[in-house]
DNA sequence: GGCCAGGACACCA
DNA sequence: TGGTGTCATGGC
């Protein structure tokens, strides 16, 4: 109960404070896989420099980026970090998406939610967060997105542990709200936008506008 | 110059 | 199943 108290009560105090975002960083679907699989453990500035370099280049869809010799892929999109692996990775799920479905990311995203999640997390580079980032932000699909913000804002409100799996916070969030997506891009934009103002790892909570509900203050 | 940033995977016990 | 090393750049 203290918990449904607090998922719910965390939505109402940042969507007060921030109002509404309607968020992710992005033009296109497709444009949302390509930052969903850069900015992973990488800082948000440096993927939207990779992606720059990719529009400067070629039309952002999975067929050019196909086209796109491995090591150039490679080259442009360096600066947002591990740029092998992601330059591999991001050829496989448009190689996937071509052969496998046209080329059509609505139509990959066109099916139950889970059989979807689950396919998705088949193609090498595409982990749980990712998954739902692309259903969430690229299909409108309610599937709420736990990253490393998430947790941390979770843990210092005194809602998690530490040790809750990837799945059961997932879990704490979409068992104790409405399927929505709005609501959940909503949601998770909100932690975003708090946690690179006020809860980084060395946190700013002396000026954070949540202080109320947070255990150092009470 | 060290720390940190919107993970995922291979490998191992 | 869970823990650990690896992947790499750029900004503060």
């Amino acid at each position: 109960m203290v918990v449904q108290q607090g998922i719910e009560r965390l939505f109402r105090s940042l969507a007060g404070y921030y109002g509404p975002l309607h968020w992710w960083p992005a033009d296109s679907p497709w444009e949302v896989v390509l930052g969903a699989i850069l900015t992973q453990n990488t800082a948000w500035r440096n993927v939207e420099q990779a992606i720059a370099a990719l529009k400067a280049t070629i039309s952002l869809t999975p067929e050019a980026l196909l086209q796109l010799p491995l090591g150039q892929l490679e080259a442009l999109i360096r600066p947002a970090g591990f740029f092998r692996q992601k330059a591999e990775r991001l050829q496989l799920f448009a190689r996937y998406l071509v052969e496998r479905h046209g080329g059509s990311l609505a139509t990959l995203l066109d099916g139950t939610l889970e059989a979807v999640r689950a396919e998705l997390l088949t193609l090498k580079g595409v982990g749980p967060e990712t998954a739902d980032s692309i259903l969430l932000y690229a299909g409108g699909r309610p599937s709420f997105v736990i990253d490393a913000y998430t947790r941390r804002l979770l843990g210092r409100l005194g809602l998690l542990t530490g040790g809750e799996s990837y799945a059961e916070i997932r879990h704490l969030f979409m068992s104790r709200l409405p399927a929505d997506a709005d609501l959940f891009n909503e949601y998770h934009a909100l932690i975003v936008e708090h946690c690179k103002q006020f809860c980084r790892k060395r946190p700013l909570c002396d000026t954070c506008p949540l202080r109320v509900d947070c255990p150092r203050y009470l």
